[in-house]
DNA sequence: AATAGTTCCAACCGCCTCTGT
DNA sequence: AACAGAGGCGGTTGGAACTAT
């Protein structure tokens, strides 16, 4: 069934304060079509007098730039645009028309559609209510906290097995804080021999490497956490933490 | 098969900025 | 400089389509 049908059966495309609303039908697309052929983009409220269109210059320009544009592109975000749109969106926020440039043929309302349903839920902002701004923090704390722990344990390790810290960091920094292969470590630092406590060092590793950043997001903190969670289970449990190693080495 | 929950997406709304007068 | 109109932008809504139970 077309938009235009539906929209009649439906009792849609209503007519408001003289101008249309609703869906486009088929009929309006190919006017404002025509329109753009013979005036370009632009002087979207002339329009209604000019192609003889019942919309707003509005409707029309979003109904052009979103949907009836030549160059736009269809079909599913490709897993390479969604890199991109991630990438950018931590770079400028929710700018979606700038996002919207560095990816030819979507639109910043395809693009802001995507990340609300596949980012929105995970990543609220601290413009939040207070509740959640309250248990943030709360979690900021217990994060600290158990930093804290951490730093303890590792300062009671053998002195002859410490690893050297300071050359983690520059191995962290330089492989922009991706975390590095327990090979690369083995061959860069001088590694502890028990494995509860190579285990240890790799957790705080992991942790330091995905330690969120000023401008924090759940969904780094629930990755952050979650990787709490783990080192937890390592420490704890020992059956669970020779599996933890196993996958964490090899 | 029915229902509930989730995702997708077109379209609207209101605010802000830009531009022309 | 002040104002008005147009355009641009981000937020939101609501119905359709899809999926899970």
């Amino acid at each position: 069934m077309s938009w235009g049908v539906m929209a009649q059966n439906m009792g849609w495309g209503a007519i408001e304060e003289g101008w249309r609303k609703g869906p486009w039908t088929a009929e309006e697309d190919r006017l404002l079509i025509e329109y753009v052929k013979l005036h370009g983009e632009g002087r979207w409220n002339n329009v209604a007098r000019l192609a003889g269109l019942k919309r707003n210059g509005k409707s029309c320009r979003l109904r052009w730039v979103n949907y009836l544009r030549p160059d736009l592109k269809r079909g599913q975000i490709t897993p390479h645009e969604e890199r991109i749109i991630l990438e950018l969106h931590a770079k400028w926020g929710n700018r979606w028309s700038t996002i919207a440039r560095s990816l030819p043929g979507r639109t910043d309302n395809e693009i802001k559609n995507y990340w609300r349903t596949h980012f929105k839920k995970k990543t609220k902002l601290p413009s939040d209510s207070p509740e959640k701004t309250k248990a943030r923090l709360l979690r900021r704390q217990q994060f600290q906290l158990q930093q804290q722990q951490q730093q303890q344990k590792y300062e009671q390790l053998n002195q002859q097995d410490q690893i050297d810290m300071k050359k983690i960091m520059s191995l962290l920094d330089e492989s922009d804080n991706r975390v590095p292969s327990f090979a690369q470590l083995r061959q860069e630092i001088v590694f502890p021999s028990a494995p509860d406590e190579q285990g240890l060092i790799y957790s705080m590793i992991n942790n330091y490497a995905t330690m969120p950043e000023a401008s924090n997001e759940d969904m780094i903190w629930d990755g952050f956490l979650w990787n709490l969670d783990d080192f937890h289970g390592n420490i704890t449990g020992k059956a669970n933490f020779q599996h933890n190693l196993a996958t964490n080495f090899y």
